[in-house]
DNA sequence: CAATGAGATCGAGAGAAGAC
DNA sequence: GTCTTCTCTCGATCTCATTG
């Protein structure tokens, strides 16, 4: 869902999301640390992408019921959540793979451009370099943990990413192909299906605090209406190394602009409440929504065939009331309209 | 006209200084 | 001591001009 880009400016006439530069499919993620046998690690979520913008090259450990596990940056330093996208992006293209019954294996080939427009960002000279060195960070950042079985203590280690090869085009040096193999463990992941769907918005997020809050929002609240947590604990489960006071303002911000994707955030004392904004469509009486006339459901399937009109009108419903549900001269004309821009960015299947 | 390059600006985080 | 404000660094991002 797409957010009405004049309701949502900044003061500063900055707009908190980024630009919706291309227009993406289904996204799949998985929260790394699930990989690790979820008997010893499942109450644990440590941040393992760090949040910083500048080379990040700490040795971050944590340690949980005589479980320690570590995380090592290369001389580059730690893997940032702007490099996860890369990874979010294999997986997502190995699960669309999946879905479709189709095989997969653990190396993935990939179109260097088509990753940076899937990922919404720049596709320039710089956006190729920076490409390069995030893969560079996933592949040198190592996670290291001990378990014990059976008595005895193994040690495991292992990368984000296994390797990364780059296929460059000869005339003018531009890398085309991309090709990664993944780790076993996440491979395994993605065998398992033990991801979760994330808004396409996400890659639209322009703080690296708030894409860690928003994952952290999507899998503690996930479905339900709603979602409570302590203002010291979220900040420690996004590894946020800021002053207390520094993190409280971005979260006060964060509730003012009230950007983030499927989830609407609100403080309430010394907690951070997430309210699904699915739950909060719902709530909205019936008598509220704009009223349609019969002949808007034939218009919109003559501008979306193939689409189920009255799944659209619930998507243009949450949509409305996303927008703040502005008062509409012509509900109609925006209902068909909008079913029009959603039929060209999503072509129905066949 | 999409892809690319260059320079400007933003943001996280750390540290210092000053007010209370 | 606590809190606010300012400055600095450097990667991410924005904007606009150029290229093929």
């Amino acid at each position: 869902m797409s957010v009405n880009e004049t309701t949502n400016v900044r003061d500063v006439d900055r707009p908190a999301l980024l630009p919706e530069r291309h227009p993406n499919h289904d996204l799949f993620v998985c929260d790394v640390l699930d990989a690790i046998p979820k008997d010893d690690l499942a109450s644990m979520e440590h941040p393992v992408f760090s949040l910083a913008t500048k080379p990040d090259t700490r040795v971050l450990s944590y340690e949980h019921r005589h479980v320690k596990i570590q995380i090592t940056p290369s001389v580059k330093g730690l893997a940032t959540i702007f490099d996860k996208d890369l990874l979010i992006y294999c997986v997502s293209q190995l699960m669309a793979r999946k879905n479709q019954n189709q095989p997969i294996s653990q190396t993935v080939q990939l179109q260097a451009h088509d990753l940076l427009v899937w990922t919404n960002r720049e596709t320039s000279g710089d956006g190729y370099r920076r490409m390069v060195e995030a893969f560079e960070r996933l592949g040198g950042t190592r996670i290291t943990t001990n378990i014990k079985a059976d008595g005895e203590e193994i040690t495991n280690g292992f990368g984000l990413i296994d390797s990364f090869r780059i296929v460059r085009s000869t005339p003018t040096g531009r890398m085309s192909e991309v090709q990664v193999r993944l780790s076993d463990w996440m491979f395994k992941i993605i065998q398992g299906s033990e991801v979760l769907t994330l808004s396409r918005d996400y890659f639209r997020l322009r703080k690296p605090i708030e894409r860690r809050i928003y994952e952290i929002a999507r899998k503690h609240c996930g479905e339900q209406d709603e979602w409570r947590i302590a203002l010291d604990l979220l900040q420690k489960k996004t590894g946020a190394s800021s002053h207390g006071r520094a993190f409280k303002a971005m979260v006060r911000e964060l509730v003012e602009h009230d950007h983030l994707p499927d989830y609407s955030v609100a403080i309430d004392g010394d907690s951070v409440v997430f309210l699904n904004r699915e739950a909060l469509a719902e709530k909205v009486p019936e008598s509220a929504f704009p009223k349609l006339q019969p002949e808007s459901f034939n218009d919109a399937r003559i501008v979306a065939p193939g689409h189920d009109v009255y799944h659209l009108e619930q998507e243009w419903r949450d949509f409305w009331v996303d927008s703040g549900m502005p008062t509409l001269h012509s509900p109609d004309k925006a209902f068909v309209a909008f079913c029009k821009t959603r039929a060209r960015r999503n072509p129905a299947m066949s």
